[in-house]
RNA sequence: GUGGGAGUAGCUCAACUGGCUAGAGCACCAGAUUGUGGCUCUGGUGGCUGCGGGUUCAAGCCCCGUCUCUCACCCCA
């Protein structure tokens, strides 16, 4: 099969390969521990969802449901599946299906895993992209929009990523919010002239989506528009001054920004985004908020939430530009074992085997290559520690354990080798 | 889906206004060193120049198409 003809991964689809994997691990790690910190329990609902699940969720008329879902026909009955494009709506499923808040009133859930959407590959965003994400389900508190904020910043602090900016905003509740609409509605209708063609579509179709636009005219209309906190009602007002209150008297440096609004219908009062400079166009590494009614409309009871997800794409790439991403792979193993000859092999193998079973990471050579080849190998693989193994070791049962990094060797037995690498280094 | 840029060895890149057998560094393999890696030196493997067509005496280079990557738009983590 020529070059050409290869098989390639699918596009916006790359492999995470093994250098990738130590970055990725640190990442996850950290969140584990961190979320671990406010009490967040992991949670994996499936990959594949209910298609109503997304278009309830996300909203009939976003661009996510309308042309950038992966959806499949299952069974015989022709239902209708769809690989995730986020999991907040899988989370609250789960807590629905499996009565959750009949158990306790309040969740703290977090996951990680892939999500699928068919958009054209750029900087920091892909097809398949893992997100981390917290939700907390069953409180309309001010304190939880708080510390889910608080939450997010830390782990972006924990992973050693300077430079994240936080920014937050109210958009309200359906009441106050439709207010504004028409209030926005009414303020850019004469401007319209003025504005893009993109946001002369979105002043139908999604209005406060113009408050965001990056064309420098439509920013000029929109800063001049009425700002959403002042028509927030006053619940709502207080909810967010509330948030931000605390944020202060935590330290939380924030910038309230009241352009800020979030993609999917299912955001309520509090939403939040944190950005860092060194990424392209695409800079948010985090996006979240409040969610009221998500858990009502998917057939749950009344109950309030707020969660948010971390892009790992683009936090790599932000960590990638700054000096946070040297880290040095592990090596693969600690033991390279050594043949002198080809008639000790076996011996070899076996003492590899039964290194291993006293839990050394050992690895050996297989294709019968010279020793100086095998000692590059030990070397290549970062092992701390080598045995050359040949007729005079196997017959005398004692082993020259060297340290690659001086080269002082040890004499042992068998026995004492697991031992003597478990030892602090010398 | 729309627009810009780019595709030469595993990687990073050369190759003059179109002109000899497409080169280098790194990496890989081996030797110098017959019981020991790194450093050094020497040698070697590795290319349908993304793919298909066209122009030309001659194409890695020009033209068309296509695919892929990439950046940006829409949208979004």
């Amino acid at each position: 099969m020529s070059k050409s003809e290869r098989i390639t991964a699918p596009r916006g689809m790359p492999d995470a390969l093994p250098s990738d994997m130590t970055l990725l691990r640190h990442l996850e790690t950290t969140a584990r521990r961190v979320f671990a910190l406010c009490a967040y329990e992991e949670i994996r609902p499936p990959l594949f969802e209910d298609t109503r699940l997304f278009v309830r969720g996300i909203g009939e008329a976003t661009d996510i449901v309308e042309k950038e879902m992966y959806t499949f026909a299952e069974g015989d009955a022709g239902d209708s599946i769809t690989l995730r494009p986020e999991a907040t709506a899988s989370v609250v499923r789960a807590v629905i299906e499996h009565e959750f808040l009949k158990q306790k009133g309040f969740w703290k859930l977090y996951y990680i895993g892939p999500m699928f959407r068919k958009e054209r590959p750029q900087a920091g965003r892909l097809r398949q992209f893992d997100q981390i994400g917290c939700e907390a389900i069953g409180s309309s508190e001010p304190l939880v929009d708080a510390e889910s904020i608080l939450l997010a910043a830390r782990f972006f602090r924990e992973i050693g990523l300077a430079g994240v900016t936080v920014k937050v905003n109210s958009i309200g509740c359906p009441t106050c919010r439709s207010a504004y609409r028409e209030a926005l509605r009414a303020a850019l209708a004469p401007r319209m002239g003025e504005l893009c063609p993109d946001c002369r579509n979105r002043f139908d179709r999604n209005v406060f989506r113009i408050l965001d636009c990056k064309v420098p005219a439509c920013k000029a209309v929109a800063l001049a528009a009425p700002p959403m906190r002042e028509h927030l009602d006053p619940d709502c007002k207080a909810h967010f001054e509330t948030v931000l209150a605390l944020l202060s008297q935590s330290g939380q440096t924030v910038a309230v920004d009241d352009h800020l609004v979030r993609g999917f219908d299912y955001y309520t009062r509090t939403v939040f985004e944190l950005s860092h400079s060194a990424l392209g166009a695409r800079d948010a590494v985090c996006g979240g908020g409040r969610y009221d009614n998500l858990v009502a409309e998917l057939g749950g009871p009344a109950a309030g939430c707020v969660g948010f997800a971390v892009g790992v794409v683009p936090t790599i790439l932000a960590l990638q530009k700054g000096q946070g991403a040297a880290r040095p792979a592990a090596p693969a193993a600690d033991l390279y074992l050594a043949a002198f000859s080809d008639d000790v092999r076996a011996e070899v193998f076996r003492l590899a085997e039964r290194l291993r079973g006293e839990g050394v990471r050992v690895e050996m050579d297989y294709e019968r290559r010279s020793l100086k080849a095998q000692m590059r190998s030990a070397n290549k693989l970062g092992a701390r520690y080598a045995i050359v193994i040949g007729p005079d070791e196997i017959a005398g049962g004692e082993f020259k354990l060297k340290e690659m990094a001086t080269g002082v060797e040890q004499r042992l037995k068998a026995e004492a080798i697991a031992p003597a690498l478990r030892a602090p280094t010398t």
